[in-house]
Parts: C-alpha cells; sequence; structure tokens
DNA sequence: ATCCATTTATTTGATATTTAATTATTGTCA
DNA sequence: TGACAATAATTAAATATCAAATAAATGGAT
C-alpha cells in the first residue's frame, strides 16, 4: 500500500476512467449477450464451449476456476449444456472424484457459427479504434489486470 | 457496418484487447464488490445512493435509466433501501404514475465514510496507471461507450 | 495401515436480475 | 367528450449466481 498523499485531483481523474472503462465494457457485453441471445445461449455457456474448444475436455473444476465462476453455478451451467446435447460428462480416470466436461460433435458445430458472429460484433464494437489505440488500450487493461491479481494474493 | 475486409491479425488484435479489457473491468469490479459486502450493501444499493447524492431526489424510472437496471428490478432494490431507512418513496405531485425516490439523512450519513472507501479502494486498484496513462485509458474507453451507444439508436 | 485434512462435485437455500403480465394514470385524437 | 394508446410502478414467474452444507474420493503424516 502507497503512503503518498492521493490529492482530490487524482482521485477525481481516477474516478472519472473508472467510470468510462466500465461504461465501456458493459456497453461492449451488452452488444455480445445481445447477440448470444439471438443464438439461444447465455454467456457463461458460450464461455464454457469456447475455453473446451480452446483446451480440449478439462475437469468441472479447471473450468470453474478458468472462466471464474463458483462451481457450484457450473454445474447448472453443464447440466444445461448437456441437457442441449453439446457437451457430455465423463469419468476422470486420473481421479475419480472429478469429472471430465468434454465438447460433443454438436458442441463443436454450433458453437462454430456463434463464435463467427461473436467475432464479428465485437470487431464491429472495437471498430471505432485504430491498430495503435487498441494496442495501448490492451497494455493499460492488462496492467491493471495484473495489478488485481497480484493484491489477491497477498 | 463497414463492408472491408477485416483480416484475422486484426481480429486476433480485438480479441486479445476485449480479453484483456473484461479482465480488467471484471477484477476492478470483484474488489468492490467486496468492499461493499463489507459495508453490508450491494453494488446495485450503493449506485442508487450516490446517483441520489449527486442528482437529488428522482423518479424510479429515471433511476433506472441511470444506472441501466429494469424497474421491476429496481423496486425491489428501492424496497430494500427503504426497510433499511436509507431512502424512501415520497408521491410526485407532477405525475400520480410515478414515485419519486429521496435520500433520507440517515441514507446521507450512512453513504458518506462507504463511498470514501470506495474511492480509496478505486484508488489502490488504479494505483498502477500514472496520470497520463488514466487520462488516455478513459479517452479510449469513452470512445468505446459512445460507439455503442451511437449503434444502439440506429 | 489408518486417521484426518483436503479436494471435487453436487445439493440446497438465498439473492439478484430479467421478462411478462397487471394496475393506475396520463395524454391524444377523432 | 370519450375511447384508446402510452407510461410508471408493481407483481409474478423464471433464470443466474453464489455461499454453505454434504458426500465421495484422495493424499499425507504418523
Amino acid at each position: 500500500m502507497s503512503t503518498h498523499y492521493v490529492g482530490t485531483e487524482t482521485e477525481t481523474l481516477i474516478l472519472d476512467t473508472w467510470i468510462k472503462l466500465n461504461r465501456a465494457n458493459n456497453s461492449i457485453g451488452h452488444v455480445l449477450r445481445h447477440n448470444m441471445d439471438g443464438h439461444g445461449i447465455t454467456m457463461t455457456q458460450f464461455g464454457v464451449l469456447e475455453i473446451l474448444e480452446h483446451l480440449g475436455s478439462l475437469p468441472l473444476k479447471t473450468i470453474g476456476e478458468k472462466i471464474l465462476l463458483s462451481s457450484s453455478n457450473l454445474v447448472t451451467v453443464i447440466d444445461n449444456l448437456e441437457k442441449q446435447g453439446l457437451v457430455n460428462r465423463q469419468n476422470n480416470p486420473a481421479d475419480r472424484r472429478s469429472v471430465m466436461v468434454c465438447l460433443t460433435d454438436k458442441g463443436k458445430s454450433t458453437l462454430k457459427p456463434i463464435f463467427q458472429s461473436h467475432l464479428e460484433q465485437l470487431v464491429e464494437c472495437f471498430s471505432i479504434l485504430n491498430e495503435d489505440e487498441l494496442k495501448v488500450l490492451g497494455e493499460l487493461s492488462k496492467k491493471l489486470g495484473l495489478n488485481q491479481s497480484s493484491k489477491a494474493k497477498e
């Protein structure tokens, strides 16, 4: 924790920056969620499918850590995806406590066009920024994110 | 909608930027929410109190527009705040359908230290960025936010 | 080898949020 | 004026999420 005095001017700048950052994030999130609604899945479900596509089958626990979701919530998310036939549960030979979650063929073929559409929305959302601006925004965001996660360990 | 072809490289950059932006936002949001928990109110309740402090008494509908919350949800949020004696409902002489929500004295005195603590957390979260970086981040975020809201009208 | 703390998934109960339907009021237009 | 559409708050029903408690399996220390 820094000990130097933080003046009101800085506080105002930070508050202002936070409001803008949060508003941008929410606006984009809203666009993306609306798009997912049109495809009949939730953002959380999409997140699960995407990570399975990217990393292959994973234990339920691991998925929760990756997308920052409580395992109790994840159980129902996986339940719902399983009902739709997009994933299934399998035994984990390495540990009988754990459940491996796998993307089905239907899951894969369903995800593909949704991901494409998701990407299009995202490109549209960010079209107002040029390449340099994107890089700067990414770096500043990364700094912020890392700052929090380092705090979490203390 | 732009018609020019968006190459894979740009798509990757945008996806990457979004992930970082979203992660930063969520991390900070998590810190702030945790802080509010310690004060016994939710972020949404805090948002309502703050806007009432800032703009004075407002119709329920207007509050919902400001903090992007459905009015049905707002009803229960106001209910809960009213139970805690932090706000109360009053008639709106101008329109008998509408309900004016007012911050009570208890609401004001309760909000003050919470807001202070909130600000401290925020300063801590953003302490990794210097003044110039804060300004750049704010401007880029603002551009993004405005881009969405302009789209919403189309 | 056994006891015990830890880990994993699940169930249960609570809260937050949204959409749809309801009620009361307002405004409009024919 | 009177019928009807629009608006504001509310209620009801559904979903998402989390925290706490539970059950099964694992690993480690003695």
